[in-house]
DNA sequence: AAGCAAATCAGAACTATTCGCATTTGTGGG
DNA sequence: CCCACAAATGCGAATAGTTCTGATTTGCTT
């Protein structure tokens, strides 16, 4: 029973083998954000039969399961990135695409205080920067 | 000449039908975001044959010269406003899908901030907060 | 090892948006 | 004021991203 078995079943989840190859995927990929898209890529190049159906029907059940987080940059496809529980934001490189992870302090609770000054509760947010290298 | 037919003219547009119609709607909704199926149903109901694609066109061009903004929210359709030149950033209501708008210069200032420190120029963001009424 | 619910596959469907092209519409010059 | 011509439009088809459907397969329970 490997590690990415363990965590399937703590979700709640049948280890099957799409599950486990996609949570694979995930884990080793190189910059921690892909689309859909990248996955189904990585699953054809290595080997497997993973319609990208199934891609996208694990990934939303992750997400439900807190095991991967779902953002949605500007117009493009959705990026995964596994959940390792440590909130952050995102900044996209309008160049080369790189996508650089920041977190905040003062921005989240200034987030709080401008909902509850308009009578609201926050629950969420999503917070992406479009940047570009210093120089250019 | 009505006071649409100027703002085309100075965004270099000619002034057509559709266009005029779209920027009326847009002028005179009661919450200032629509998207593009609002719009081509608010046109449909008054009168005109205006197409989906032409409402896109125009909104896409109207973008283009500054007159509208598009917005990304979530994953559902985008959403338009007419460009008062006042940035903001927005809030939404989950429970009710209520826009409110909100401005607030030190968040604007963190995010230059957080940029600089990371080597980069800030060239755009797109910040949301979901939200939910207070006592809920 | 068998049974059964859950998961998967392939392809169709769907939503949001854009494109191609034949037709129509404004606009500047005469 | 009218004409010509580029620009804009309408419609339908195309595309991208994602979800659904229904028949088949797979993994957990005993």
């Amino acid at each position: 029973m490997t590690l990415e078995d363990q965590e399937l079943k703590k979700a709640g989840l049948k280890v099957t083998l799409p599950r486990v190859k996609i949570l694979q995927i995930l884990e080793n990929c190189s910059d921690r954000h892909m689309t859909a898209e990248d996955i189904y890529q990585a699953l054809r190049d290595s080997d497997g039969d993973v319609g990208i159906a199934t891609v996208y029907r694990v990934l939303t059940q992750f997400e439900a399961a807190g095991l991967v987080e779902r953002h949605n940059f500007d117009n493009g496809p959705a990026i995964y990135e596994i959940d390792r529980g440590e909130h952050h934001d995102h900044m996209v490189c309008t160049e080369t695409g790189k996508v650089i992870e920041f977190h905040d302090a003062e921005i989240e609770n200034l987030q709080e205080r401008i909902a509850a000054e308009k009578g609201y509760q926050l629950v969420g947010h999503s917070l992406v920067l479009y940047v570009k290298p210093k120089s250019s």
